[in-house]
Formats: C-alpha cells, sequence, structure tokens
DNA sequence: TCCACAATTCTTTTT
DNA sequence: GAATTGTGGA
C-alpha cells in the first residue's frame, strides 16, 4: 500500500541481494512484506521463470496478499500473474499440491481427502475403541496430540520412544498410531502432519531413486541467465518421454525460494525448505525471532537463530526501521521485549513521533472491561474512525464472549477471526461428508458420518454389525452397505435394518453415477446431494434449521463460483481449500471491527487496538506458569510483543480484577508485562489510578499489601455494580462472601493474605480463590511456589 | 431406535 | 460454561 514510497537502504538490499542464502531479520512493521513482494517481481523482471520461484506463506491470507501485492508491482492481472506460474502459498496447501500430484508412492491417490481436527478425533477414538484401549488416561486428543508433535518433529513411529514417550516398542500411543495411520492410508486420507512429513518423504527419497538422464541434467541450466525465461514449466512437459523422476524434477525447479515468517517454521518445514532448495535454489527466509509464538505447534526459534550456522555465507540483514507504530508504543513494545532471553538484539526506532500514550486501564469484571470496549470503540466511531481499523484482542478465545456481549448491547458491528469457521459447521462438514464419499467410497469416517444423515433409522447396533461385516469381508464400510444389504442375514441385519441400508447405497450409488458420467458441475452435484437426501426437510424440523439451510445454500453458492473460476479443478481439490481455509482468510472488511485471539491478529495492523485480560493467569496463561517450562513464559512475553506492535496510533490495554471464566470467578493479579512497561509511555486509569492515588495518600507502607484492598475508590465511569476485593462467584447465591464450608456451623472468611495450613504442603498465603462451597479452591503460595488446592483440605491459621 | 436428561470432562494459541 | 458422553425410559 506505501509502494509509493522508495525503499530504505536496509530494504533494498533485501530485495537486491543474489548470491547465497539470505536471512532477513524484519522487525514488527519494517515492512518485511514489501521487500518480499518487491524481490519477487524483481526477480520476475530480471527474466527468472515465474514457475521457478517458490513463495511460502503461513496463512492463506498472507499468500493471497502477496499475490495481488506482486501482480500489482509487476503491472499484471491476478489471472496473469497466476498463469504464468509461481508457487505462493501456505506450507501445506504446498504440500496438498506436490501430494496430489505425486502423492501415489507414500499411499495418496489424486483424490485423497484432508481430515481435520474432528475428523482426527473420531478416528482415533475409532482406533482406540477397536484396540480396546481404556480412553480413561489415554484420551484421543492426548494420543493426537503426541503424534502431531512427533509429526512436526519430522519423526516417525520408529523414534516416538525417543521423544520421552514411554517404552521403545509397542506403548499405546505406538499402537494407536499404527492403527491411526493405517486407516487414513485405507481411506485416502491425510491428516495435517501428514501433509508435511509425507511430502518431505517424498522429496527425500526421491534424491536416491534412479540416476537422473543426462537430459534431466540439461534441464537444471546455470542459475541466471538472459535466456532462463524461455524453459517450459515441467508440468507443461508431462508426458514427454524422459525418465526423470518427476519428484526429482521437482526438486530441481525452483531457482528461488523465499519463506515468510520463518521463525514459526517447525523442523519438517525447514526441511521442506532445504530439500526444495538443494539442487540449486537460493533461499530467502524472512522473520522475526522476537514474533515466534508457535512453539506449542512445534515451530522452533533455533531454526532462525541457528540459521546462519547452517547455511554457510549467509547474509544477514536487519530491518529496524519500523514505518507502523508511534514511538511511545514501540517504548512499550520493547521494553516487554528486552526482558527476553535468547534473541537477536534489535530495537526498533519510528519517525511517527511519540503519539498519544498507552492506555492502562483497570476494572473490577469482565463486564465492566466490556463496556469499556464498547464505549471506547463507539466514541472512536462517531469521532470519524473506521471500524475496520479498530482491533480487541484477547488471549484465549474463551474471553471473546462478554466482549460480544457488549458490542451487541451497544449496536456496534463487528466480526470474530478464529471462532467456530463457517466449514465447521455441523451442516457443512455432513454436505462435505457426502461429497467426500463420492469421490472416495472408501472414507469410513465420512460413510460413519452420514449414514445416518438425516435420520434414516440406522442405529448404532446396525452400524456395529455393518462394521464388522466389513472387518470380516476385508471391505470399506460403504461396500459394505452395498453387500450386506443384499445379504441381509449373513450380516446379522434385520428386515428393517436391511431395508434402511439398502436405501441409504442406493441413494450414494444414483449420486455417485451423476457425478462420475461428469455431466453436471460440482455445485449441482452438490445440490443434488442436498435435495435427494432430503437433508433440508429434515433440517426443517430443527431449532434453528432456517439458518442452517441457508449456510448450505451459501456453501453451493460458493462452490458455484470456485466452479466459475477454476473449472478444470477437481472436487477433491475444492475441498482441499476449505479443509486448509481459516476464517481470517475470508476478507470481509465492511463496516465492522475485529474481534480475535493475537495469534490470529499476527501479520495484521489496526489504527486502534485494545488488548484485553492483562492478568496473570490469563495473560500470561495459567497453564505457562503452572508448567515448568521457563521457555513457554518467553514465548507469552513476545505474544505481549506482537499484540502491542499491532497498534499503528492508539493501544489502550485492561485488566480485571474478577473474571468468570471456565464455570467460577477468580481473582487474579495484574499481568506481570504491566510492570514492564515504562511508566513515562503509560497513562493509568480506573482501578490503578485509584491506587496510586490511595498510595499517594498513605505516608506508611500497608502492613499487608495487597493489589486488590477493600473500599478502592473507582472512578465513578468505571465501576462495577458490586463491592470490589472480594470473590464473588456469579451464581451469587449467598451474597458473594466468599467462605470456606467446613462443617455446617463453622465457615470461615477467606481473604488474601490469609495463612492457612495443608497437611502436606504445610503452611501457604492465600494468592486468589475459585468457586464457592465446598468447590472452593484456593490458589496459594508456598515457599516452594504455587499450588491450587481445595479449600475444604486447608485449616486457617 | 430415539430422545431427554444427567454426568463428566476440559478448558491456549492453528495450518 | 460448554460440549461431549453416558444412561434410562418410551
Amino acid at each position: 500500500m506505501t509502494d509509493v514510497l522508495p525503499l530504505n537502504p536496509a530494504q533494498r538490499a533485501g530485495v537486491d541481494y543474489r548470491g547465497g542464502p539470505l536471512l532477513l531479520l524484519a522487525g514488527a512493521g519494517t515492512g518485511k512484506t514489501r521487500v518480499i513482494t518487491h524481490r519477487v517481481a524483481a526477480l520476475i523482471d530480471e527474466g527468472v521463470p515465474a514457475w521457478r520461484i517458490l513463495a511460502v506463506t503461513f496463512t492463506n491470507k498472507a499468500a493471497s496478499e502477496m499475490r495481488e501485492r506482486i501482480a500489482g508491482l509487476l503491472g499484471l492481472e491476478l489471472d496473469e500473474l497466476r498463469r504464468s506460474g509461481p508457487w505462493i502459498g501456505t506450507f501445506h496447501s504446498i504440500c496438498a499440491r506436490i501430494l496430489r500430484r505425486h502423492g501415489e508412492a507414500v499411499g495418496l491417490t489424486r483424490n485423497f481427502a484432508i481430515y481435520d481436527a474432528d475428523d482426527q478425533k473420531k478416528l482415533m477414538n475409532r482406533v482406540l475403541k477397536a484396540l480396546d484401549i481404556d480412553t480413561v488416561g489415554f484420551s484421543a486428543r492426548a494420543a493426537l496430540g503426541k503424534i502431531d508433535s512427533a509429526k512436526n518433529l519430522g519423526r516417525g513411529r520408529e523414534r516416538l520412544s525417543e521423544m520421552g514417550y514411554g517404552e521403545p516398542i509397542h506403548t499405546w500411543t505406538d499402537r494407536a498410531w499404527a492403527l491411526y495411520e493405517d486407516q487414513l492410508r485405507a481411506a485416502d486420507a491425510a491428516d495435517f502432519g501428514d501433509l508435511l512429513t509425507l511430502a518431505v518423504k517424498l522429496l527425500r527419497e526421491a534424491g536416491t531413486g534412479p540416476t537422473p538422464t543426462p537430459g534431466a541434467e540439461a534441464e537444471r541450466g546455470p542459475r541466471r541467465t538472459v535466456k532462463l525465461h524461455t524453459d517450459r514449466a515441467p508440468d507443461q512437459n508431462a508426458g514427454k518421454s524422459r525418465a526423470v523422476d518427476p519428484v526429482l524434477g521437482l526438486r530441481r525447479r525452483f531457482f528461488h525460494v523465499v519463506v515468510d515468517e520463518y521463525q514459526d517454521t517447525n523442523p519438517v518445514q525447514a526441511e521442506l525448505v532445504d530439500l526444495l532448495c538443494s539442487e540449486h535454489a537460493q533461499l530467502c527466509v524472512v522473520g522475526d525471532d522476537d514474533q515466534a509464538i508457535y512453539g506449542w505447534r512445534g515451530a522452533d526459534v533455533g531454526q532462525i537463530l541457528g540459521f546462519p550456522d547452517r547455511h554457510r555465507g549467509c547474509e544477514v540483514i536487519r530491518l529496524e526501521q519500523n514505518y507502523r507504530s508511534t514511538a511511545l508504543i514501540l517504548d512499550c513494545a520493547n521494553a516487554v521485549i528486552r526482558h527476553g532471553a535468547r534473541r537477536h538484539d534489535k530495537q526498533l526506532w519510528s519517525e511517527l513521533g511519540p503519539g498519544e500514550a498507552v492506555e492502562l486501564h483497570g476494572f473490577a469484571d469482565e463486564r465492566d472491561e466490556a463496556r469499556f470496549v464498547a464505549r471506547t470503540v463507539q466514541r472512536a466511531i462517531d469521532e470519524g474512525e473506521s471500524p475496520s481499523q479498530i482491533a480487541v484482542f484477547y488471549r484465549t478465545h474463551a474471553q471473546s464472549r462478554p466482549l460480544e456481549e457488549a458490542m451487541r448491547m451497544y449496536g456496534i458491528r463487528y466480526r470474530m477471526l478464529g471462532g467456530i469457521r463457517f466449514y465447521d459447521r455441523r451442516e457443512i462438514k455432513d454436505l462435505v461428508s457426502y461429497l467426500r464419499l463420492l469421490t472416495n467410497p472408501g472414507s469410513d469416517l465420512d460413510c460413519l458420518r452420514v449414514i445416518n444423515v438425516p435420520a434414516r433409522r440406522i442405529g448404532a447396533k446396525t452400524i456395529e454389525r455393518l462394521s464388522s461385516w466389513a472387518a470380516r469381508n476385508r471391505s470399506s464400510l460403504y461396500e459394505a452397505t452395498g453387500t450386506a444389504s443384499k445379504h441381509g442375514a449373513d450380516a446379522g441385519l434385520g428386515k428393517a435394518a436391511q431395508r434402511a441400508v439398502r436405501g441409504f447405497w442406493e441413494l450414494v450409488e444414483e449420486l455417485r453415477e451423476l457425478a462420475q458420467a461428469d455431466k453436471l458441475s460440482h455445485d449441482q452435484i452438490a445440490a443434488l446431494v442436498v435435495e435427494r437426501s432430503a437433508y433440508v426437510e429434515s433440517l426443517e424440523q430443527e431449532p434453528d434449521g432456517d439458518t442452517r439451510i441457508e449456510n448450505l445454500n451459501e456453501f453451493i453458492g460458493a462452490l458455484e463460483q470456485f466452479v466459475a473460476e477454476q473449472p478444470e479443478a477437481s472436487l477433491a481439490e475444492y475441498l482441499e481449500q476449505i479443509s486448509l481455509a481459516t476464517d481470517s482468510d475470508d476478507q470481509r472488511v465492511d463496516e465492522a471491527i475485529t474481534l480475535m485471539t493475537i495469534h490470529s491478529a499476527k501479520g495484521l495492523e489496526f489504527d486502534r487496538v485494545i488488548l484485553t485480560g492483562m492478568e496473570e493467569g490469563v495473560f500470561p496463561h495459567i497453564r505457562v506458569l503452572k508448567g515448568d517450562d521457563p521457555l513457554a513464559l518467553e514465548e507469552e512475553r513476545r505474544l505481549v510483543y506482537v499484540a502491542l506492535t499491532r497498534a499503528r496510533r492508539k493501544l489502550a490495554l485492561s485488566y480485571v480484577q474478577s473474571r468468570f471464566l471456565w464455570g467460577d470467578s477468580q481473582q487474579n493479579e495484574p499481568s506481570q508485562f504491566l510492570r514492564q512497561l515504562p511508566e513515562e509511555a503509560i497513562t493509568r486509569h480506573g482501578l490503578a489510578t485509584a491506587r496510586r492515588r490511595r498510595r499517594a495518600l498513605e505516608s506508611a507502607p500497608r502492613k499487608r499489601e495487597s493489589r486488590w484492598d477493600d473500599d478502592i475508590e473507582l472512578e465513578p465511569e468505571f465501576s462495577g455494580t458490586t463491592a470490589v476485593g472480594r470473590g464473588r462467584g456469579r451464581s451469587g447465591d449467598d451474597g458473594g462472601q466468599p467462605s470456606i464450608d467446613y462443617d455446617a456451623d463453622e465457615t470461615v472468611q477467606v481473604f488474601r493474605g490469609m495463612q492457612v495450613r495443608h497437611a502436606k504442603f504445610g503452611v501457604g498465603t492465600v494468592v486468589s480463590w475459585s468457586g464457592t462451597g465446598a468447590q472452593m479452591k484456593l490458589t496459594l503460595s508456598f515457599g516452594s511456589g504455587r499450588k491450587t488446592i481445595m479449600a475444604r483440605f486447608c485449616q486457617p491459621l
């Protein structure tokens, strides 16, 4: 958008550098995307064939933005750019593309399906059941978590034990993993992790295959010559009689590879990149170690920190001038990140002037906070700020609810990122399962999902009989519905069940024939599925069936549009786009403000940002405080940094004293990160000013210092509806006074700083509490650290 | 087989 | 609190 400005010297260097590997350390708001897009455009300009360029991003949104800007720089239509053939996409979409073309070697057809988290969990539950693994203490979640992190590390099952996951062979996870994997392949499906690991496997093994023919060598060519733009993409050569391993061709395809957000790559992704560059491509990675926030997904900051060591002769360029934020905002961001360990040292600076101070607001509870957010937003809009330039951040989705309510109350239009995705809705998933079943009858999971949708009297018992029949005859579940309904008696089906199953099979067969006849477009098939299955009629009986029916229509509409745009694409390819889509990808920026988690805010910027929930236990998250991984706290710190650096002009942070979360009310200290903000860059409001005013009035230090004293004077505007400093469950059955029920006739008042004794842990101090009555839990501070303990196990001193 | 209700579990972040 | 899973009755 600011492409009229000249590039600064560092940016220029990033665009122009040719030769070896290049590491671009680009702080927040330093024009990273500009450099990448200019670089790619310059390469094409110089005559590097576009199809020999690969640009990888993390989100579809970033990819499409990149496409648009490159097209703009080259003066091309998006369509023209696409036809010229550069690969621009996310890691996952690029891997899917490779696997669609060459996946046979790893057991996938062109039409393989991609299983999302939901599908994965369902499949794993079936696997655990089949193996008769007691799911108590061994959940599908836990197993999938281990499998997924192993895949992200690029490890196969044989290495499981090395990761500290139990005994060398045949742990539960190992056995579950084996069957899970078999089932995936049998269903011609891949999960997210597979996309990466299988693509890497393919590329890695290509190198060890038969030696390339001289023809293939010639195709490689010298690195940068003017002639290059005359050669053709291998896709167009397909079918020629050259005996070249096509996968090996892929490793030779690219002359230039650019990777965005490199700090968030995990080991498999890094290997993928290295493989694609192994023959002759020049690699340029861009990232900011201070913004590494995906460690939990297997990303390794070490990847970017150690890049120069792993790539000989690597050039490092730093971008430190920030064009986004005013100086006081940057001061806060810099102050927080400076406390971090293990980082490339950088100091962001700005020429935009100090700007307004960063506001810090404290409130009694999350409803007050939400009201404040709504009022602030309302005022800003009234004063002419564009809603699309206003964003509200929170650490976890669970915090969004009161904010949404407040927005609705104030009549403010908002959109929420990262909530329930459109494609996660039940009705959409049902339809998708039908469509997947048509292209891929081997997918038991999809068959299972729709066999009784809409209800056609095929219950659990019948399905169980069908499954065991399928297992005995080594067929898929869908096949079983066909054959078993003919020989119902063999499968132990009753007359009624037999008829019902038969009906389902005939329905799907009819639809399959129509789909295979190739006379109808994908959207017409989808419409037929809905019509013939009488799905709409069954939805009409449901409470919010109308919205669901609308959603189905919207889905079919989107499919129609896809067919119009890409007439050649297969249904499987469309379903792939759905699987890899997130709703931050849909870019409707109409007149609405945005609510989102900080993770989904990465890469975005707004004039005004409000960061809510700055409390210990919320941000940093409780799991981080409880866990013993010091690196996790560092990641939280970087997350703060990402949040703060999204703001261009106005930034407000808020915290509350009592938050109703996960079913009960919790009292938390203000976030430790707030203490690191430089006093001269911030102004305090609400509880914070009340506290300071009070401190100023009192000459003597208080004996029992507490952040949440009674009787704090609130500024009227911000005062809540209830007393401050008292734990009060929203249920409010007892007037809210926190107390422990030791006995029917003995109750004890709880207060912050109170000393209690626990049989095992000894004497501790009450830091906060949650719940009431017998369910009340106390967070206690002991010499050795903090613990949360049921109040009834503690004795007051 | 289906429905309603109770019980239980899990609460980070996402391609 | 929400979402999933389990249970009992019609």
